[in-house]
DNA sequence: AGACTTTTTATAAAAGTTGCACAAGAAAAA
DNA sequence: TTTTTCTTGTGCAACTTTTATAAAAAGTCT
């Protein structure tokens, strides 16, 4: 597996130092960045898997930078863990109200920091995938199995598929798929949804997805 | 919709939080315990639509849990999702054997148990099967079952059929089969009835449906 | 610009529905 | 019982509706 990067965020350029020692030494792509601004900037341009982000800093505080990173939906799969020292007014709660996925007190102790980061790292090599019918399907990676193949799904043709495959053999009528798949806001032709089963079809094959005329589709278990 | 109440057991405090953290931010009842003692005392006093069970626990592990509330027929209706650690020697079969419906790997990604949540909570939404007369009607499936044998009904014939078999014995006159199944505006032919019910009758068998002569038809119970 | 995705359009194909003419059957009348 | 009358059953064909398909247009993301 090759390195994880983590983003160290914080003013004092002691801690920065210590901690980008300890973790380089532990096998980590390193970045750091001295205010909440140089990190939204090496956020865009570099993304890493997790930030150390120190709470308390002047300008921006970490609540804040976090805030700004979550809300690009691109970055919603980095992790952000704070830094806060024991004592600060900032609670557990309030870090992960801000989108954070845990914390750290200062002092830091770079032997505990470093279980957490792994742990905090673990989290995200969740697999969930299920088997139904010889179809294989990842909702973490969006990768869909078929004889132990990989095919790579886009977006809505993969959400269509999930949606089918979350209760096999129930008649999904085209309305529910389109207010799952597409939302109530976004109006689209009749048409779409037969293009994706279509879609579908021509990728995993014929078998899977049964059209009840009239009604809507249905996954065969 | 009333929330969905579910309930976390893992005996990691961290895990617990950041569970319940997600899951109440997702719009669940959240309500947590430590060990399977706590989780049989709530689910006793608090009956929760799901359970989120780790596996490894001290003194009594999830899958005796499972099987301790699942003998509980009250408590059948119960989800259980088991949780375990990548590695661990319990299987997927194993857990489904003592009665779980599905299982998360650790360690959790919460956007991603949120989905596989979503996803069995759709599962147990009613399903409307009845069996009359040897003939099995499944209203989510529109699927007829005729000696365990699979037929698929057109839309006005299952529709018709619906009716029907919605009140066995009950004989529906013409005007009421044509104004539930074809509506008040639409207006067809008094042949039109006959038609499928003919066909009903050469897809399922002479003996279900019955015809008052002069009045309507009857499913026979 | 280039490579994909997503949506629309237009048309074909398939499946479902209905009407018709007449047959068959049951109830009512003779 | 027999005939008459009225209602329902049938096969077929026309007609509608719905879905499949291909190809093009419109977006998206690099």
């Amino acid at each position: 597996m090759n390195k994880k990067s983590i983003l160290i965020v914080d003013d004092d350029e002691d801690i920065r130092n210590l901690l980008a020692y300890n973790l380089e030494k532990s096998g980590f792509n390193v970045d750091v960045a001295c205010n909440g601004k140089e990190c939204l900037l090496k956020v865009d341009s570099n993304k890493p898997n997790l930030i150390l982000l120190d709470v308390m800093m002047p300008e921006m505080d970490g609540l804040e930078v976090c805030e700004k990173i979550k809300a690009e939906r691109r970055n919603s799969d980095i992790l952000i863990c704070f830094l806060t020292a024991r004592g600060e007014d900032y609670s557990q709660i309030a870090a992960l109200e801000a989108g954070g996925d845990d914390y750290v007190t200062k002092p830091i102790k770079p032997k505990v920091l470093l279980s957490r980061i792994n742990a905090i790292l673990r989290r995200t090599e969740v697999e969930v995938i299920t088997t139904i019918n010889g179809l294989k399907i990842d909702y973490e990676k969006y990768i869909v199995y078929k004889d132990g193949e990989e095919v790579l799904l886009p977006k809505k043709e993969f959400e269509l598929l999930s949606l089918l495959m979350s209760k096999p053999d129930h008649v999904f009528r085209r309305n529910e798929i389109l207010n799952t798949v597409w939302g109530t806001e976004i109006v689209v032709g009749d048409r779409t949804i037969d293009v994706h089963i279509r879609k579908l079809r021509s990728k995993l094959g014929e078998m899977h997805i049964s059209t009840i005329k009239g009604i809507g589709y249905k996954y065969n278990s």
